[in-house]
DNA sequence: TCTGTCTTTCAGGAACTTCTGAAAGTTTAG
DNA sequence: CTAAACTTTCAGAAGTTCCTGAAAGACAGA
């Protein structure tokens, strides 16, 4: 490590804005967090919480500055918030180089993603165990169960089953707007012993 | 790679049991994607549901062989299972190895992790934001943001601090089995322009 | 208490994800 | 059409997670 005299501390590496920048780092960190806990890349949630609480659009150079990291990883992590549509290109008129700003209904985000991912793997969910039933009908005809196992794991792949139903009830009521009916919910995945 | 005839298939190789068993890791499988896509590791859910899709309890050893897992990495995931109530171990008198069966209801599962885990993340996402919250009327004392900035600022930090309340509230609605009221979601996560 | 069986812990290593720096590609002003 | 300013792509590197095999530990029966 470099001479201290050489080497600014964490917090003036940030950035020369002070601590309001360094405290906007943190806001960013939670969110990333919490980002990188619903499966996406933590730098996602950062960036898209820099430029959310940025009043105007900023630059890719800028926004790679304050969240440190390289112009190539930024890139990535903007296209890839682009495809999600979490933040918009906008270029000034003579300007040559890219601005970015958040989308700021937070509900659009949710429900994209719930659209586009949730409910895609719910649904292979229930191909999988679709696809599980039918074979369980021919291990029967060749007898690699007894009629009682056969019974009992039929009973519990249905369970599984109507568990992506609730699921898909649950995703498809929330993105309509209407109330998620949770005691139904219970019911089927608490059953009666 | 051994001579093929000394080697069995992919489908032989995973047990002799015939092609339910190969469909029961089928069903194991989009389990584990499901709940690794929920944050956990995907053995977790294999586990898990080979154990919820057998009609008695398994010895480890069993489960080792048909998740194809050593016996330590077995004894990792399923302490951890454990930890999240998600097997119980029982010991057959006069037997010395363990055995394990699944918690079968799921609902008691989830709303496990929900309180454990869900709402602590954002609970902690909460504190990040109030601290932000203090440091930004700092930042005011030091001039480091004008006034116009620190309005702007300091209302999107609220948004953001209100949809934590939001998440605490839907978590809160969910564990105890009454309706979330999506419309209310909905007007805190998309504002009026 | 001793022994054999089963389980857990631990250190090393394999596999995977993600980041960086360099090179190639794009775009716009002149 | 050319050149400068950015952006994107790519291959290699770094970091991280996760698994294995070996050794230590625990337990029940003799």
């Amino acid at each position: 490590m470099p001479s201290p005299t050489s080497t600014p501390d964490a917090a003036t590496a940030l950035g020369t804005q002070g601590r309001w920048r360094e405290a906007e780092l943190h806001v960013a960190d939670a969110v990333g967090r919490l980002m990188e806990f619903w499966g996406f890349r933590r730098h996602l949630g950062r960036v898209w919480t820099v430029l959310y609480l940025s009043p105007a659009p900023l630059a890719v150079a800028d926004l790679a500055d304050r969240v440190q990291l390289s112009s190539s990883a930024m890139s990535l992590t903007l296209s890839e918030l682009g495809n999600w549509g979490a933040v918009k290109k906008t270029r000034l008129p003579g300007e040559r180089r890219d601005y970015f700003q958040a989308e700021t209904s937070i509900w659009k985000l949710v429900t994209r993603v719930m659209r586009q991912r949730e409910l895609r793997l719910v649904g292979e969910t229930a191909e999988a165990l679709d696809r599980a039933e039918a074979l369980l009908d021919e291990a029967r005809e060749r007898d690699e169960l007894s009629a009682k196992e056969l019974r009992f794991v039929r009973k519990r792949l249905g369970r599984l089953r109507l568990l992506t139903n609730v699921g898909e009830r649950i995703l498809g009521s929330f993105l309509s707007g209407r109330a998620v009916d949770v005691d139904a919910v219970r019911k089927i995945a608490e059953p009666r012993a």
